[in-house]
DNA sequence: TTTCCAATAT
DNA sequence: AATATTGGAA
């Protein structure tokens, strides 16, 4: 059929193939473009700026081997392994800069997990004491920084607030937005010491020394967690501002991790006639619900079973 | 000097 | 919306 057209080609092909090669210079720029910032952190690249409009004119070598493609498999986190250990390199000649320093590590994402140690941290500090480096410090989590820690108690402080606001006096309900906007915080149980207005909740008695085991990196978390956020779910959705009075739950097991002491247990009386929201680790197994995708610069879709919006 | 914290930026 | 970064204050 088009035997003929093929035959012309590769008469020409060869006379032409090398004019029609991009010289070094194009192919750079193209191949930086490829590469996101995300991908060069995971596979750990060098090429700080790449993204940021600030190319050094530093050629690399060529297409970095990814250290390790099992990473592919994976559903989820396209995120360095490790930051701190990624030194040396540019080290040599006229002044480079460690990398290692000005790598900005991806957002850490706050699993209901993380949350939920992070709770646990403030509970344990009393709401006082609790700042951002002491919190930090309780949790533990490898990788997480003082300023993470910062951000999301700033927030957590500001749901606290509206909880209160809405708590004893017979408050409106909870903005849909706002329920909505919160479905982190909510699956973590609210102490009720947070919530107690008059004088503030005294830290607690006494703390030790980190009682919690050591997490590894927050992508390590994330990924071994994306099983277990099934649970979140279900705690969402059983729904527990009921309505007035604060009706919180003080569901305080702890299924994740061993923990000690938790004394400050004030919550209400066994018996009352109160609803155990939240049964314990054996009971909720089921529900396969895929969890919100969080992560992966893809869309974010959260399954919805109420379509109260 | 370090850390907090509120505001602001991405 | 969620997290990061900034900048003044303690």
């Amino acid at each position: 059929m088009r035997e003929e057209e093929e035959e012309e080609e590769e008469n020409n092909w060869f006379a032409r193939w090398e004019e029609q090669l991009p010289s070094p210079e194009e192919l750079m720029p193209l191949s930086q473009t490829l590469i996101t910032p995300e991908l060069a952190l995971a596979f750990d690249i060098n090429a700080a700026g790449a993204a940021n409009g600030n190319l050094n004119p530093a050629h690399f070598p060529q297409a970095p081997a990814p250290p390790q493609p099992a990473a592919c498999s994976h559903p989820a986190p396209p995120l360095s392994s490790d930051f701190e250990s990624s030194a040396s390199a540019a080290a040599g000649s006229g002044g480079a800069d460690e990398p290692a320093r000005t790598l900005k590590r991806p957002r850490l994402v706050w699993t209901p997990q993380l949350h939920k140690r992070f709770v646990d941290a403030v509970a344990h500090l009393g709401i006082k004491n609790a700042v951002p480096k002491t919190i930090m410090q309780l949790m533990s989590v490898d990788g997480l920084t003082r300023e993470n820690v910062a951000s999301h108690l700033q927030k957590y402080r500001l749901y606290l607030k509206r909880m209160q606001g809405l708590g004893t006096s017979g408050g409106g309900p909870i903005s849909a937005a706002d329920a909505a906007t919160d479905q982190l915080f909510a699956s973590a149980p609210v102490p009720h010491q947070f919530l107690s207005r008059g004088p503030a909740a005294g830290p607690e008695p006494f703390l030790p020394y980190v009682q919690t085991a050591p997490l590894q990196h927050p992508q390590q978390i994330t990924a071994a967690m994306q099983q277990q956020q099934q649970q979140y779910y279900h705690q969402r959705h059983l729904g527990h501002f009921g309505s007035s009075t604060g009706g919180f739950d003080h569901g305080f097991l702890n299924r994740g991790m061993p923990q000690p002491a938790m004394h400050q247990m004030v919550g209400p009386p066994p018996g009352t006639g109160f609803l155990q929201l939240t049964p314990p680790p054996a009971a909720l197994s089921v529900d396969d619900l895929e969890p919100a995708r969080r992560e992966d610069g893809g869309e974010r879709k959260v399954l919805t079973l109420f379509p109260d919006r």
